[in-house]
RNA sequence: GCGGAUGUGGCGAAAUUGGUAGACGCGCUAGACUUAGGAUCUAGUGCCGUGAGGCUUGUAGGUUCGAGUCCUAUCAUCCGCACCA
């Protein structure tokens, strides 16, 4: 009977659609949660690259489910962004009609391939009844403040409570501790004595999501703020438009008070290395000290952040960022021109002419700052290397020790004084941390304090400094982050809005029981002629607020009638907490109801790329450890293992004309010509042979063309490149599908090589797998009639059976799908045409995760009634895995080396004497007298002679 | 500059974690069956050498009876962070 794939895979698709096969509900097995990042569902449809991940997981999840867990495998879209509103504003189509569609192909696309998900748990970012709860987590944080004494997010209740009867004043008597973007310091009765007005200003400061002035990353020509992440080498990720820094009003997510959660957390979970460690890098957590530093001759006082507070005998000059407000403060009259001036030129600079060249640029302020330890007065200086966002934006420059202050002190001719004994600073800095410090004090100094750090090493001189400087109350020890606070608006019509209208200027969140707030409609989806977003076009996005509903923007009186937000928020907004949602897709009640997240807990093991790790991998478990503060959630890490499945990309093909004609040469010829290579549609080329005929159809101008060929054919160049249209070099599933079937594609995705690894996409070889599946089912069939005996097997097909389900389970565990497939072919070639029934039903058992269709249809073909997915992986057994005999390796003073065989249960002494008997062994000792025989238990044998 | 990962045949890759390197697949060679072959089957295939034999896991050392695997340097490629004080 013919392996006729393409009948079979529609068959069992329709089966396990109308018998809802892989619908899920709570029930009492333990649970399993397989999650893939949902895509964003482009023009352009899945490629062969997008499924790799999605067939990994669907094995574990098959496998996992076969051994009796109660899997969760769920699917969906992430559907709100950029992208698609791009692409609306080019075609003039409404992004939810190409969103659809977008949609409806991806789903033709991930049905063929024969995946296991609960479809009837889809979401949508898109769709209103989820985004009510992206909406609903909104208004959480901003009703929330962050506790730095219990590190955890609080109801912005209690923070008022408190400011009501105590200010800021904490029980120790010193500020309290909550996480804020200026630290304030009040009183109660300042407080009450506040408007309401003032009273929204000041809470602003607390909540986790807050309306904040700040630096932001605009892309003129995207028309909106991006984050962080979305940002690379000054240009946006999204179409690689340039970025600049501009201050606008923002929402933002306070994400930099779970700093410290984030970095610990990492701790707890099962990642790769590289991922922890770029994330460890982007929150960045540096242990070091502040100093404040007074102005001679002025009352102002400003803080430096140093993490080597051993250098303090050192700092010949301070520096302040351009963007800081001390500038003002110490900038002298006779310095004031020369530093606008200064500023002007920083301003000018974009974010790309920072990093291109790094300059050398200054300006000195005029003013002198006191240092504590040596009462010297020091140079104020401004220049661009400080960064206002770090740190306090002021530095004590120490350039013996810090190159970046030693490139400003030499050009800038600066004093240079070193405090490491031996080090050498006349060529360039000495920026280890390794040492002993001298100079501090230098010797013959007077001491303006009484403090030495001389002859201590930098790590104990670090920790006496700190300990100085604490108690004699001029700064404190501090950690810093880079981590930023996330913002969090868009000027960009296709997201979710943000439930929020204006009173007096302040924000006021819609009663939760009238969302989700919907996104209008709106016939323009460029930003107003006003600079607006595009909701700005909107017309009815008013809120009123008597009556809790929206009406007409012609209504707005700001009185009772009051404008609705129209920024919407980013892409990972939707994202953050989509893996809660398929718990309990449907609930309306409830994000996820506690019974549900309760048994589902967290994801077990999620599978994406590995470009996500400092933006959704972030906001993901920033967004969880949130709603765990909240009660809402029972875990406080969203993702227990994660798999980073490496980029498929193109291989492409090439032709090469020769220069000025129509005539193409063949890859070994094309050295003796001039020649242009072209890309060619890797679709019309097979294992790098160009179908001609094929190519001339392809696009009229070659229709003519000639070719030089060698030995009949015409080979192409190739060369790995990113896959995309312009290669001419994307492959399809579908087209694989067609050719191979499902079963084949999947197994061949798997075989291509380890799952985290990059690697090209090359159809050669899949014959190779495709040929493995045709085998194997011709041996279950003859005639087309199912052909099995039921013979017992011998003990050689006993010990291939039972190694393939030690070997099999062994590699989906260790996601090593790659050897699993070869590990079938082994098997199928040491069964050598074997038809016994007992030998070959657990081997479809085996087989079901990776090539479900098949399995599905001999396990039938063998008389069970119920789907493959429900029989139980098979148990290996010990006893058919034993050898016989063992070969050790034996050597002689490790110079000669063959192999004897032994059998498993002989003796040490034994060994040894057989070894001794032994003719080869014989044969090599050549007479010589033997001194010891190791005998390393079941491994190896020496012999020192 | 800091940090992470990877280097094995013509190609994709294995190697029970320190024990006969190159499993399995592709490709290639020869043969069989075929009107035909982009079908199927059989045998061979790391490199050098006619041969016995020698060499071989980026390079150079080291530990060990024994190293692809461990240690130390070094080179190459990829990735993350980066005037972060």
């Amino acid at each position: 009977m013919d392996y006729k794939f393409n009948e079979i895979e529609k068959k069992w698709q329709e089966y396990w659609r109308e018998n809802k096969t892989y619908h899920v509900e709570i029930n009492d097995k333990p649970k399993c949660y397989v999650l893939d990042m949902f895509p964003y569902p482009s023009g352009a449809g899945l490629h062969v690259g997008h499924p790799l991940g999605y067939i990994a997981s669907d094995i574990y999840s098959r496998y996992k489910r076969l051994q009796g867990f109660n899997v969760l495998h769920p699917m969906g879209y992430d559907a709100y962004g950029l992208p698609a509103e791009q692409y609306a504003i080019q075609t003039g189509q409404h992004p939810a009609i190409t969103t659809t569609k977008n949609i409806a192909r991806y789903r033709e696309q991930l049905d063929k391939i024969g995946f296991c998900f609960d479809w009837d748990r889809e979401v949508k970012t898109c769709s209103p009844d989820y985004y009510k709860w992206t909406q609903w987590a909104f208004q959480q944080m901003f009703n929330s403040f962050y506790c730095n004494k219990h590190q955890k997010a609080m109801p912005i209740e209690k923070l008022i409570e408190r400011f009501e009867t105590k200010g800021t004043l904490s029980d120790d008597g010193g500020v309290i501790k909550v996480a804020c973007s200026e630290e304030l310091n009040f009183t109660a009765d300042e407080w009450n004595s506040w408007d309401e007005v003032k009273k929204q200003q000041v809470l602003m400061n607390y909540r986790i999501a807050y309306i904040g002035e700040t630096m932001v990353n605009w892309c003129p020509k995207l028309g909106t703020v991006l984050a962080n992440d979305e940002v690379v080498d000054g240009v946006s990720v999204r179409g690689g438009f340039p970025v600049v820094q501009k201050k606008m009003r923002q929402w933002c997510l306070r994400v930099s008070a779970y700093a410290q959660r984030l970095l610990d957390g990492l701790e707890t979970i099962d990642w790769s290395d590289s991922i922890k460690e770029t994330q460890k890098n982007w929150i960045g957590r540096s242990e070091g000290t502040e100093v404040e530093f007074s102005v001679k001759d002025s009352d102002v006082k400003f803080t430096i952040f140093t993490t080597r507070a051993d250098t303090m005998f050192g700092v010949t000059f301070m520096v302040l960022a351009p963007e800081s407000d001390y500038v003002a403060q110490v900038t002298t009259a006779e310095q004031k021109q020369a530093v606008g001036e200064y500023i002007d030129y920083v301003k000018k600079r974009t974010e790309r002419d920072r990093i291109s060249d790094r300059k050398v640029t200054g300006v000195f302020t005029g003013s002198y700052a006191i240092n504590p330890f040596t009462g010297e007065a020091i140079p104020i200086w401004v220049s661009e290397y400080v960064l206002s966002g770090y740190g306090t934006g002021a530095i004590m420059a120490v350039p013996a020790h810090d190159s970046r202050d030693y490139a400003f002190a030499k050009h800038f001719n600066l004093p240079i004084i070193p405090l490491i004994e031996g080090a050498d600073v006349s060529e360039e800095s000495y920026d280890a941390k390794e040492g002993i410090v001298s100079n501090s004090p230098r010797p013959g100094v007077k001491p303006y304090i009484d403090f030495s750090l001389n002859g201590l090493t930098i790590k104990e001189a670090i920790a006496a400094t700190k300990k100085y400087v604490t108690e004699n109350n001029i700064g404190r020890v501090k950690v810093n982050y880079r981590l930023r606070d996330a913002i969090f608006s868009r000027q960009r019509y296709w997201g979710e809005p943000f439930p929020v209208y204006y009173k007096e200027g302040m924000p006021y969140m819609i009663p939760a029981d009238k969302l989700p707030l919907e996104l209008p409609d709106v016939d323009k989806f460029l930003p107003t002629e006003t600079g607006e977003p595009p909701l700005g076009h909107a017309q009815k996005w008013a809120w009123d607020e008597k009556n809790a509903q929206i009406v007409d923007t012609k209504l707005i009186d700001n009185k009772t009638i009051f404008p609705l937000e129209l920024n919407t928020m980013p892409g990972f907004a939707g994202s953050s907490a989509y893996y809660l949602r398929y718990m309990d897709p449907h609930n309306d009640k409830a994000l996820v109801s506690s019974e549900a997240n309760g048994y589902w807990q967290n994801v077990d093991l999620y599978l994406g790329g590995s470009e996500h790790a400092t933006g959704h991998l972030i906001y993901s478990r920033f967004w969880n450890k949130f709603l765990f503060d909240l009660g809402v959630v029972c875990q406080e890490e969203p993702f227990k293992k994660l798999i980073n499945q490496g980029m498929i990309q193109g291989r492409s093909n090439f032709v090469y004309r020769i220069k000025d004609t129509n005539t193409f040469v063949s890859l070994g010829l094309k050295d003796q010509y001039d020649v242009t290579p072209i890309h060619v549609d890797v679709n019309i080329v097979n294992n790098d042979q160009l179908d001609i005929e094929a190519f001339k159809a392809w696009q009229p101008e070659f229709a003519t063309a000639e070719f030089i060929l060698e030995d009949g054919k015409y080979i192409c160049g190739w060369a790995v490149e990113k896959m995309s249209k312009s290669m001419f070099n994307v492959v399809n599933p579908d087209m694989i599908v067609e050719k191979y079937g499902a079963d084949t594609l999947r197994m061949y995705e798997m075989f291509l090589g380890p799952i985290e690894q990059s690697k090209p996409w090359d159809t050669k070889g899949i014959d190779g797998v495709n040929r493995f599946i045709k085998k194997l089912w011709n041996l279950f069939w003859n005639d087309g009639k199912l052909d099995l005996s039921d013979e017992q097997p011998t003990a050689e097909e006993l010990k291939t059976l039972h190694k393939t389900i030690k070997k099999i389970g062994e590699d989906i565990e260790h996601f090593s799908f790659n050897t699993s497939v070869s590990a079938f072919m082994i098997c199928l070639n040491e069964l050598k045409g074997c038809k016994k029934r007992s030998v070959l039903e657990p081997i479809v058992v085996l087989l079901a995760p990776f090539m479900p269709h098949v399995a599905e249809e001999l396990w039938h073909a063998l008389g069970h009634d119920t789907s493959v997915c429900d029989a139980a992986w098979p148990k290996y057994n010990e006893e058919y895995l034993k050898e016989s005999a063992v070969k050790y390796p034996i050597s002689f003073n490790g110079k000669v080396r063959f192999n004897l065989e032994l059998p498993t249960d002989m003796s040490k002494d034994d060994i040894e004497k057989t070894v001794l008997a032994n003719e080869q062994t014989a044969k090599q000792l050549d007479g010589k007298a033997v001194k010891k025989v190791i005998v390393v238990p079941g491994k190896i044998v020496n012999i020192v002679c």
